[in-house]
DNA sequence: GTGAAAGCGCTAACAT
DNA sequence: ATGTTAGCGCTTTCAC
């Protein structure tokens, strides 16, 4: 009676089996697909597994050899709306070629990155997806080297979007957005307008991420001759919080500035408010940029500059070459591009 | 050969058994934890395991009895920022107790929500939440209950989160946040304020959670007497798109009104832009309600008033109680108080 | 403290 | 066309 009440509803293929009058692997067989089978079992056995509402244990099945495949995606924060965007794309394409997906996010924190992905080692995930820019670091490399070879060794396969590469040799797939690329011509844009001391409203130093868009930044500058003051090259992170935080100080600062770029639209959100709470005119008074293109920055008043990403793409384009890969595909590397949406929020100097 | 070259790295417990000279068994025990085994051997056996960088296989261990237990969100599109924030809720929690967490989103595709939750059924997760609203039709109660019954027969529970709840004695969760309520609430704020056309920009009109929030609207109206001109009452769907259409229509077809109500902060960014470019002054010539408290409402200009949903708790909760609770509870129903947050985009008439 | 054996729910040869 | 027999990789009695 204590296995009846905890196992109850919990049928197995030789319940059904039994209830049918043959053997389990005829309902194996039913349930699996094309394999001959008589009509009449065949109308029996699915009888007999609609009644007992009988569904496979895929863990089973798993390991037995079928089975659905998973494949993992691990970013920092389901929560910023680029990330949001890539989450969707890689769930459809995940959905579209029948596997599953699943999501962690890791606010950030190496260590539960870590456990994560050891978890998806365990699941045997046909791929893992590590999304977001992180410190570069020597430990970085040896360990997401370390990672991506056992992933391979294991018959899985290790996807960076928007990480940086780990050298040659390495059996990862990496997808960039080019951000560099886009921030330079972004910033270059701003410099045609006839600004000359622009606030750039950067992440964390040590990001990758935030690093590309401010090596834009400053290579815009230097192709034009040009040598951006020290002082407004600001850090925080990539929240409207931060964007907001840093603008206020800048303020307080009394910084000099005609123009400001956030390293993300969520930054030139918090700044943009921070700019109207002191009163200043966007972009009558100071020009402001973004970089994400998220949907919300053309609701911004005025409508946000920025350059577009297209991270659902991403997304479906990280799942795909994950999947179409063997496990000793050596790396691979591809670099999508960027490119700016210009919208109100810049205005040539003086006008 | 072949097989060694398609296995490559998968070791198994008795690989690394052999490797350590000892029985599968104690491999298991060691790895397991607490039983009793030999200092030495526990050294060997660890050693091999770093040396062939073992981990077991998760579905084995799960059809073995031991095993992760995994929990299932569903909801309809990831990027909707509140969504967004509950997903976050809950991957968090189920992080915190040690579940793994499936994410799939629908696009409010009742046959891709049913496909998912009968592989959450295969997957014998411990737990599935359904999230966001639906139209609480008789054949959604109907497919729903019966889901419930054969998810609680199989030992897991269906959670009902900002869903229509089944009626009496079904087995599941229901969590609700107040939709009529916060709407009632932030309807009669914009009344106090002296407007008395206040246009509506709904969602579909089928959707629970868009019903709610009109009910609240009307509610509010008539808990003054009022009786709101069925004209104000404009559908559409949630998105920051919506929003925008439906306010320049209202707009075209000279409709009059002083304020207006969007059923969520996105499709209030999406009017608010409308208005701003039909060369309307926010809230001077007509006042702007949201609901949800995106983080971005803040960085909308005017800063915007809307009601606050404790969305990330809301999931935090789903997965608390979806866990801590027998196969066969009966239904349960918990409903989460809103408030509304006033900020600038709603002044009185005629200011 | 450790090994042998049985079994979890399923599929896949191998027989008929 | 269908049943029997082995596994899949692990845990868990049950012996010793």
């Amino acid at each position: 009676m204590t296995r009846k009440s905890e196992d109850a509803g919990r049928s197995t293929i030789r319940d059904v089996a039994a209830r049918a009058g043959v053997s389990a692997s005829t309902v194996s067989r039913v349930l699996g697909g094309v394999y001959p089978v008589s009509a009449a079992t065949r109308t029996r056995v699915l009888r007999a597994v609609r009644e007992m509402d009988y569904v496979a244990d895929a863990r089973a099945k798993a390991i037995a050899g079928a089975g659905t495949p998973t494949l993992a995606f691990v970013l920092e924060d389901i929560t910023g709306p680029s990330f949001a965007h890539m989450a969707q794309g890689v769930e459809r394409e995940a959905a579209r070629l029948g596997h599953l997906c699943l999501v962690c996010s890791t606010d950030g924190d190496v260590r539960h990155e870590l456990e994560f992905i050891e978890m998806m080692r365990a699941q045997r995930a046909a791929a893992v997806i590590l999304v977001g820019g992180t410190a570069d670091t020597p430990e970085y490399r040896e360990r997401t080297r370390r990672i991506a070879d056992s992933l391979a060794s294991a018959g899985s396969r290790l996807v960076l979007c928007g990480r940086p590469p780990l050298g040659p040799g390495a059996p990862v797939t990496v997808i960039e957005y080019d951000n560099e690329g886009g921030a330079y011509a972004l910033v270059a844009h701003v410099l045609t307008q006839g600004h000359r001391r622009v606030l750039f409203l950067g992440g964390r130093p040590d990001h990758t991420t935030a690093q590309g868009r401010e090596r834009g930044y400053l290579a815009a500058h230097r192709a034009r001759g040009l040598d951006p003051d020290p002082e407004l090259l600001l850090h925080g992170d990539f929240t409207r919080d931060s964007g907001h935080r840093l603008m206020r100080q800048a303020l307080e600062r009394g910084l000099e500035f005609t123009a400001v770029v956030a390293a993300t639209d969520m930054v030139a959100a918090g700044a943009l408010t921070a700019l109207h709470e002191a009163g200043l005119d966007v972009p009558g008074d100071v020009s402001l940029a973004g970089y994400d293109d998220i949907p919300f920055a053309r609701d911004l008043h005025p409508a946000l500059t920025t350059v577009h990403v297209p991270y659902e793409e991403l997304g479906r384009l990280a799942v795909r070459t994950a999947l179409g890969h063997t496990a000793d595909t050596a790396d691979e590397h591809l670099l999508l591009g960027t490119h700016v949406v210009v919208r109100g929020s810049v205005a040539a100097v003086g006008d």
